[in-house]
DNA sequence: CCAATAGGTAACCGATCAGTTACCTATGAA
DNA sequence: TTCATAGGTAACTGATCGGTTACCTATTGG
């Protein structure tokens, strides 16, 4: 896997483990094993997603003594936000034509 | 994989070709053929593609003769907006902090 | 009617996925 | 100093991925 790959921000949202972790990241940093705890799952599947995360600059890692809290860092769902920006247009006009078809009957 | 898994929006649009094929749609419906000289891959694998867009009601098609054209269908996208929405908070806070550092130089 | 065309799909391939267990290092506390 | 704790990681597994080739059906035009 190349490099442009491993930090593609849409592979990393595609699962809905690491969306959990990330909206969990809104309210605050938090180590490993806390949120394995939150979802569920062994420490190491988390440290895995958490570093799919990193590649994708989606949280940055923060030693403190030996725990180690991951904080959000949301800025390249940006690219995200701008390539559905395209299709605003499109679904309101969708909308539109539903809302105007509703409206014949 | 269960039909929700196969329905997802987030999984259909992580593929950088299904993202290809979605922006070549906002120009306007097209039959399989097209797509597939478009995007210099072979037929079944457009075939494939449009499955997945499909199952996750992001295109529709409509058959005309022989042909199917395939038209996009934007709104389940609005599901990924909704989710970003709650993010556009805190990088306009990361936005406006670094101003702030670039600012305090 | 029949040859050409549009396109779905099954079978297969190698790569990647998400998860596990087992093991390792580093740090902190008693 | 030594034991407990935090957490990264290698190796493995079964599932899914994106792509191919080969084959099928349905529709069209001569």
């Amino acid at each position: 896997m190349n490099a442009a790959t491993k930090a593609d921000v849409y592979r990393a949202i595609a699962d809905p483990t690491r969306r959990a972790i990330l909206d969990r990241l809104r309210a605050g940093g938090a180590p490993v094993n806390a949120l394995a705890a939150d979802f569920a799952q062994t420490r190491p599947a988390i440290s895995k997603h958490l570093r799919v995360l990193k590649q994708a600059r989606l949280v940055k890692e923060q030693r403190i003594g030996r725990e180690r809290v991951y904080r959000l860092e949301p800025l390249p769902l940006q690219q995200v936000v701008g390539w559905l920006e395209g299709y605003r247009a499109m679904w309101q006009t969708n909308l539109d034509n539903l809302k105007r078809h509703l409206e014949k009957k």
